[in-house]
DNA sequence: CCTCTGATCTTCT
DNA sequence: GAAGATCAGAGGG
């Protein structure tokens, strides 16, 4: 487990795509209460592009008490409650008042396993190759590192309670990025169809390959 | 393998 | 009242 450095303020400090792409293969911590890290190499993102993009929280410039996150500067956790049931994590991207976001869909747990298998409940799917539910979904991967709407707002540039960090060698065992249309918004037309989405390729704890 | 559905909160109509 | 950046379980092939 060769820790890396935190993640700097200038990795966000570009377009949500480069920060989407970027993120692929970094480590995403979450310590617990009782100071426990739990981590994951993100393996699955996408990206948000704020006022034009029909399917951001912050078309046409929405903003309300629950996207607010999203106009903080980059590096700022925006987490939501989906479906009245689901935290869901992203990141902020750009400056401050840019309401751009990744939102990071999966991860491939690496540190504190047991820990997310009792969060994870029957659900879970222990195997010999690594489970493949514990971290594919946006859902699941909060649910597994514990991180609730209760984190929203977090500066992850600064906070000791979820942060990303930059591994020296970017960990990308399934080789190759793979870019297709995000998922669970038809409803936003034409930005329905938009490759915005990223995943490394063949790694099994993608949502959705 | 697949499709369908309930759960349950925020936001907008 | 409806829909949503989801998940898990049930049922059919």
């Amino acid at each position: 487990m060769s820790d890396g450095p935190r993640m700097e303020a200038g990795f966000y400090a570009r377009d949500p795509v480069g920060v989407a792409r970027g993120l692929l293969g970094q480590r995403l911590v979450a310590v617990q209460p009782d100071g426990t890290r739990l981590a994951g190499t993100i393996v699955e993102t996408e990206a948000y592009l704020g006022v034009k993009d029909k399917a951001a929280h912050t078309f046409g410039w929405r903003k309300t008490e629950r996207n607010a996150s999203m106009f903080e500067p980059g590096g700022t956790a925006y987490v939501f409650l989906n479906y009245g049931i689901h935290s869901v994590l992203n990141l902020s991207v750009g400056a401050a008042g840019v309401p751009t976001a990744v939102l990071i869909r999966a991860i491939e747990p690496t540190e504190g396993l047991p820990t997310m298998f009792e969060r994870r409940g029957k659900a879970r799917r222990p195997s010999e190759l690594g489970s493949s539910d514990l971290g594919s979904g946006p859902g699941k991967l909060t649910q597994a590192l514990g991180i609730t709407v209760a984190d929203d707002g977090i500066d992850t540039l600064a906070s000791d309670r979820v942060f990303v960090e930059r591994l020296r060698q970017r960990s990308l065992p399934g080789r190759k990025i793979v870019v297709a249309k995000r998922i669970g918004i038809d409803y936003a037309e034409e930005w329905a169809d938009a490759p915005l989405r990223f995943y490394v390729r063949g790694n099994p704890h993608v949502s959705r390959l």
